[in-house]
RNA sequence: GGGGUUGUAGCUCAGUUGGGAGAGCGCAGCGUUCGCAACGCUGAGGUCGAGGGUUCGAAUCCCUUCAACUCCA
């Protein structure tokens, strides 16, 4: 039996030898094509020379192309995994020219492929054409020994390809492989309508051009474009009628069957082919460096990984396991796809944080899901509403609960789900920073000519002339400029502040923004006019705030070092999903699925500390957008660049595309500090830092809240340890001076050496934490003192009477707190043996009362009863338990009336029980 | 940026119109045993995420805030 991995080089050789290029398949996740999510087809890394935007460096070229389809109109997640050869990967092989050889050859070496190299049973094969394509139907015969009665045409639906709603497109001819068992049975009315007749190859041949009026054109160079999904070839090769049979996949499966211990024969062996299929995809996936996220491209595998877990729990595994999978698919696919092999151990690591998490996700909604369906007989129907509090809230995917109600015979409400979406996406919206101040007055032209060209990167004073301005409020003007100094908030770098003057007018500048006036874009400053009018005069002098210029420099040059060091610190999977440059600190958001390690911050900062200390010269450069990528430059996905970018380099550091302002030398920044660490949403993890002077001011703040925190507990741990008469006290006390004393001694530092700044910090935190410990044992140790002295000696303060043969006892006493106070009334109730205890107290100048009952009284008088009717005669109220209950007033001068009348309320409680 | 959910013992979590903070597992000691596991007894371990407010009284109700998770943008 020929393997898998000889089918797909026999494909690739057969075409070497008919003069094809081997070209290396593209990364299954386009960087540079952002409408498409993932490459779904092998036609996608050639689109630019249907296009006619390139030209083909090879007429004839064969690949095997990594492809995900997980929506469309070619795929369903939902049938993945039901059905025997639906996929969310799977290879397709093809043949390309690209405006070479033509129809003749690509049908005659399709069929010696598949008839003379691979054996296929000729008698089982079948022929599609498009019905308009005479030329196709006519060279089947005659280039193949195919019969003429096995060529069937068929319409648009099955045979005409289209890449979109414009653009190449064209006939195609398919070629059908019968499996089935009786070879009497087989027909042409099968063909593209029975699941025995399997699509094994499109030939694709495009000439045409779909103009926007919906009228086709000729090509003036034609093309051949072939598509054979590998799974179904070798599925057929093998003679198996599943994909999931092959040695493609029984590796994986057997795999799975090992470490959850049910075979895929037991059952009906879904659960088993979605995990097969799904941890290729995820596998691929992330090896071309897509994250598990939740949005677009991320979301997409969060959502595959979801699924695949959500099986995995049907046979029994609930802890992480997938990861494991991923050894077996680099055994199977690693030798074409090295890729896999190199990231191996960033794609399990992924895997496996991303199933722990989603484990308790999971949990947590199954345990919903439950409750929800309990309630609910066959046949019944999920809210909406509630489907999408399980998605929104417990991150339970809308597929995964329809799934799930299938299996109890449930239905959900989706369109319910898409109404709550909607609510939510309007709320989002809603919420958006509003445009307004773009909007709203209409712009006066002063003067013609080039406008907005910015000149900030070499200075930040200059005379400029007023192109445009609007005003909108009584003291606020927006001026647009011929050229200027200032720069709009662009990259994450916030707009520069500054001053517009002419001799009769100052204006202040609060912010620049970037914007489209009148079909052009702009840098616009907000002004605020703090002197004089707008009049006739059109020349200014714009000068940028320049301390808050340089501010902001440190700042996102620093952001570079950052980006370039989280990659080495914590792998190339680092990518920016965001940024703030603000001259007070910065901001960084990136994709880790992880919270950072102290440890891991300490690195960080160390190595991007070093880069400042090695003062390295910066070079900026305007450079071809394609040129700059092949030199190594590091771009931000999601953000358009034109043809022409800046590329910003420190010398053997980092590389970014960058329109930002920068420092001269990275030594101008001085010192760098990360100030925090936080999850921003799953897998994207933000840091603050802070560079030059803020360093200092982070540290003189952090040192000054510390200290303050120290003396307040220190004093607090001095007041207890007075209260204390054991050794203990002093022991805590001089523990608690000597480190006190180190941590606030000032000449353990000086001010402006970082090193001993954190230091400073560090042992002020250590000094806090110590004496925390200590206020806990100081307290502890209080308490047990107090009660050992109190309780003998204050039961005989107790007034004792006797009403109806129960006993009462009462007092006022000083307590130090609640817990001591309750503790007395039970104590002293079970020295009673039998009876009633109340005892009062002055608590922060307010009338306490507790009230305690023996058992064998409870029933009679239920102490939070006793309590609620002192409560009121305190002022306020009380209640509790039958045998504990608590009262209280606001009036002090009550409390030794109403406890002296605790004889009275019992004898009025038991006189109202007996009448 | 805007929503939602959750923060209680080392871990997993209970905690009922507001009334003395709990269970299981784990940990320590003792007993049983030649020893281990198992078992029995005893014990330690809590700012109920933090800060305000309402109340006689808050883990519980209200507000603010922090953190984790999650969705939308």
């Amino acid at each position: 039996m020929k393997t898998g991995k000889a089918i797909r080089q026999d494909f690739i050789s057969f075409f070497e030898e008919k003069g094809h290029r081997f070209v290396r398949s593209s990364p299954v996740v386009p960087i540079d094509d952002p409408t498409l999510l993932f490459t779904n087809a092998g036609m996608n890394q050639f689109k630019p020379i249907f296009l006619d935007l390139e030209k083909p460096r090879y007429k004839r070229v064969v690949n095997s192309q990594k492809c995900i389809r997980v929506s469309g109109k070619h795929n369903d997640l939902e049938e993945v995994g039901i059905d025997n050869y639906h996929h969310t990967f799977f290879e397709m092989l093809g043949n390309w020219s690209f405006g070479d050889y033509y129809k003749a050859e690509a049908i005659q070496w399709a069929w010696e492929l598949f008839t003379d190299v691979w054996g296929m049973d000729p008698n089982r094969l079948w022929a599609t054409v498009h019905h308009t394509d005479d030329e196709a139907a006519d060279l089947w015969p005659k280039m193949t020994d195919i019969p003429p009665e096995r060529v069937l045409r068929f319409g648009d639906k099955d045979n005409f390809w289209e890449m979109g709603e414009t653009g190449p497109c064209g006939p195609c001819s398919e070629i059908h492989y019968y499996e089935g068992a009786d070879l009497s049975r087989m027909s042409a009315a099968g063909v593209n309508v029975e699941p025995e007749y399997k699509e094994l190859w499109n030939l694709v041949f495009i000439q045409n051009n779909r103009l926007e009026d919906g009228s086709l054109k000729d090509l003036p160079a034609k093309h051949v474009d072939t598509g054979a999904g590998l799974e179904r070839i070798v599925a057929v090769l093998q003679g198996k009628t599943s994909n999931y049979d092959t040695d493609l996949f029984t590796p994986i499966i057997e795999h799975i069957t090992k470490i959850t211990g049910v075979p895929s024969s037991e059952g009906d062996g879904v659960a088993h082919r979605v995990l097969a299929d799904h941890v290729r995809m995820l596998a691929f996936s992330m090896a071309d460096g897509a994250l598990p996220s939740n949005e677009g491209r991320g979301y997409v595998v969060r959502r595959i990984l979801r699924r695949a877990a959500r099986f995995g729990r049907m046979l029994e595994r609930h802890d992480p396991f997938i990861y494991e999978l991923v050894d077996t698919v680099t055994d199977v696919m690693g030798a074409a796809f090295p890729e896999i092999v190199e990231k191996r151990e960033h794609i399990e690591r992924v895997i496996e944080a991303e199933e722990a998490s989603f484990g308790e996700t999971l949990d947590r909604g199954l345990e919903i899901f439950a409750r929800l369906a309990r309630d609910l007989s066959s046949g019944d129907v999920i809210p909406g509403e509630e489907a999408f509090r399980l998605y929104d809230t417990y991150g339970f995917p809308l597929d995964l609960t329809e799934l799930m109600a299938r299996e109890k015979g449930l239905a959900v409400d989706t369109k319910g789900f898409e109404k709550a979406m909607g609510r939510q996406r309007e709320r989002a919206r809603g919420a958006k920073k509003s445009d307004v101040k773009l909007e709203g007055q209409e712009w006066v032209t002063l003067t013609e000519g080039e406008s907005s060209h910015f000149l900030g990167y070499a200075t930040i004073e200059s005379e400029a002339t007023i192109r445009k301005y609007r005003i909108y409020e009584a003291d606020k003007l927006d001026l647009i400029l011929d050229q200027t100094p200032f720069y709009a908030e662009s990259g994450g770098q916030i707009g520069d502040t500054g001053t517009i003057t002419t001799p009769g007018l100052d204006l202040k500048v609060v912010d620049t923004q970037k914007s489209a006036v009148q079909g052009d874009e702009e840098i616009i400053h907000f002004c605020e006019i703090l002197r004089g009018k707008l009049d006739s005069e059109t020349k200014v002098t714009a000068a940028v705030d320049a301390d808050r210029r340089q501010a902001i420099r440190l700042n996102h040059t620093a952001t570079h070092l950052l980006h370039k060091a989280l990659k080495m610190v914590l792998g190339d999977h680092v990518q920016q999903a965001g940024s703030l440059v603000a001259p007070d600190r910065l901001r960084f958001d990136f994709t880790h699925y992880q919270k950072v390690s102290e440890k891991g911050i300490k690195e960080i900062e160390k190595i991007v500390n070093q880069v400042v200390h090695e003062d390295i010269s910066l070079d900026a450069s305007v450079q071809d957008f394609d040129d700059a990528r092949k030199g190594g430059a590091v771009a931000i996905f999601g953000e358009k660049y034109g043809d022409r970018v800046r590329v910003v380099e420190v010398p053997g550091f980092s590389k970014e595309l960058c329109g930002g302002t920068h420092v001269d030398r990275t030594g101008d920044i001085g010192y760098f500090k990360i100030t925090s660490e936080t999850a921003v949403a799953a897998g994207v993890r933000r840091m603050e830092a802070v560079t030059g002077n803020n360093v200092l001011i982070y540290y003189d703040q952090e040192i000054s809240s510390k200290q303050a925190e120290l003396k307040r507990i220190a004093a607090s741990n001095e007041e207890l340890a007075s209260h204390l008469s054991s050794e203990l006290s002093e022991v805590s006390t001089m523990a608690v001076s000597a480190e006190l004393q180190r941590a606030l001694d000032p000449d353990s530092f000086t001010l402006g050496n970082v090193e001993n700044l954190e230091k400073h910090l560090g042992d002020l935190t250590t000094a806090t934490e110590q004496l925390q410990k200590e206020h806990k044992v100081l307290l502890r140790e209080l308490k047990k003192q107090r009660k050992r002295v109190s309780s003998k000696e204050l039961f005989d303060d107790l007034t004792l009477t006797e009403i109806a043969t129960i006993r009462i006892g009462f007092a006022i006493l000083d307590v130090h707190d609640q817990d001591e106070f309750k503790d007395l009334a039970v104590e002293f109730k079970h020295r009673l043996k039998s009876g009633v205890v109340v005892l009062g107290t002055l608590s922060e100048d307010r009338p306490q009362v507790v009230v305690a009952v023996t058992d064998d009284l409870k029933a009679k008088l239920p102490a939070g009863e006793l309590a609620r009717e002192l409560g009121q005669r305190l002022g306020g109220g009380g209640g509790g338990t039958p045998i504990l209950g608590t009262a209280g007033g606001r009036d002090p001068s009550l409390l030794q009336k109403v406890l002296s009348e605790t004889p009275a309320v019992v004898q009025h409680r038991l006189e109202r029980q007996n009448g």
